[in-house]
DNA sequence: TAACCGATTAGCT
DNA sequence: GCTAATCGGTTAA
């Protein structure tokens, strides 16, 4: 597997790619083990209506952080993609808390390892996801080893359910719920 | 200015 | 494992 990573490319599979690589926001973060696609068509995807002021950063550059908030509550990060103008993005859904887990136990109430980043609106507290962060350049770190990565149903949508644009780390205790992966 | 809707989480059985 | 509740932003008129 070339290390190489592509996030100007097809988003489905710069979120295969991502699997691995540590993001980090303002030093605290870990190892992605899970995220999930959205192309421009995807009727899923906020960008599927057209530009707007919320997703304006997704239209912009790859390699930036676009932030939003679900359910009125959850901030979730996402890392644009696709070539400029189209509208894309990887939704980080779940990575494992290496770095700075002392400052995400504070932003996150919990002890448990298990409890800080297993879910993107875990993730996105976190890693003190907010307003601000819409925009920023994301912070990528290559992997140092090799990960397993299994394609999956997406969850927690209403439409195309069916595309298989959900990754993760198999191997990983710190992927979110969701249908077991086939064997 | 008002109404709607959501890429979830938490809690209880 | 399953069901119900949450809050704020975004969109539309």
């Amino acid at each position: 597997m070339t290390p190489a990573l592509d996030l100007a490319g097809d988003p489905v599979d710069a979120a295969r790619d991502l699997i691995g690589w540590t993001l980090l926001v303002d030093g605290v973060g870990g190892p992605i083990v899970e995220t999930e696609a959205y192309r421009h068509d995807d009727p899923a995807s906020h960008a599927f209506p057209g530009p707007t002021a919320r997703n304006a950063v997704m239209f912009g550059p790859p390699g930036r952080l676009y932030v939003y908030l679900s359910y009125g509550i959850h901030w979730c990060v996402n890392i644009t993609c696709g070539p400029e103008g189209v509208g894309a993005g990887v939704l980080i859904r779940a990575l494992e808390p290496v770095h700075g887990v002392d400052v995400m136990r504070g932003r996150r109430g919990r002890d448990g390892l298990r409890e800080l980043t297993t879910g993107p609106g875990r993730v996105g507290q976190a890693l003190g996801a907010g307003p601000a962060l819409g925009g920023t350049v994301a912070d990528l770190r290559p992997p140092d080893r090799p990960r397993e990565v299994v394609a999956t149903a997406r969850v927690g949508i209403s439409k195309a359910v069916d595309h298989p644009w959900r990754f993760l780390d198999p191997g990983s205790p710190y992927v979110s719920r969701g249908p077991r992966p086939p064997a």
